[in-house]
DNA sequence: CAGTATCCAGAGTGATACTG
DNA sequence: CAGTATCACTCTGGATACTG
């Protein structure tokens, strides 16, 4: 049989590894780091809604820098996963959308979103347990 | 009909406002916070396949620091998403298992991981040709 | 083994100012 | 409007050392 997987020692190809995030080398924990982010989360799953202008992303995910939502969709725009549409108007227009990949990433991101909004009095309950026992011992 | 999510304005009863984690004063945001991030996916994926313990958990997932580890299992025990566990033994033995409330959310951390593995090829695509577009404007 | 304590570099934030 | 640049500050995260 084949040995995926294993030690190439004899193949004519070079054979890449498996992708594997609990690796650090591995290039998808990078892509892990970045796509399990605080403002990564917020800012595709805005854009699942509409297409958007800077500031309007600015004014919707309340807490964001100008800094860390620029930087934010820079990357996001590098990673193929929006797109930097500029309309030549006086001042320029910037609009922000999801491109398809983007798009398949979005549904996992709100699965994470709902369930911590879901589930947000179950952890408050966990919480206030857990504290109580540390106040009482 | 009813004013769901609107200011109440002659209810009998305080209403909690609707969860949005896209206000920062919201308490789902905070979670949101805490569920999207590196170590936390990480830890949670890992404990979904079997309880572990401390340094099986820092072995698995490399890079981690024992600090992170640590802190991410008491914050994790503390919202209700592990249980921690502790075996008189000599030295003393410490399993970490994922609640019933933990294993709701691994669904939906699990898609993201299984959508980092599966789309990174396209992900580097994407970089390669923004970044060549830089370097030659 | 399973942590806690300490120190330190760097990331993230806010404010402010400046560009096209 | 849509940014970039800079400074000051905080806070996270990593490395290291020590404890029950």
């Amino acid at each position: 049989m084949s040995q995926e997987g294993t030690v190439p020692s004899s193949g004519h190809r070079a054979v890449t590894p498996p992708p594997d995030v609990f690796s650090s080398s591995c290039p998808t924990r990078r892509l892990l780091d970045r796509v399990a982010d605080k403002w990564t989360v917020l800012v595709l799953t805005t854009l699942d809604r509409q297409p958007m202008r800077f500031n309007a992303l600015r004014r919707r995910i309340e807490g964001v820098s100008q800094k860390m939502l620029s930087q934010t969709l820079r990357q996001l725009e590098r990673d193929g996963l929006v797109t930097r549409t500029v309309t030549p108007t006086l001042p320029v227009s910037v609009t922000y959308a999801l491109t398809p990949l983007g798009g398949t990433l979005v549904q996992a991101l709100q699965a994470m979103i709902d369930w911590a909004e879901d589930h947000m009095a179950q952890v408050a309950d966990a919480q206030a347990v857990y504290d109580r026992r540390l106040a009482a011992p």
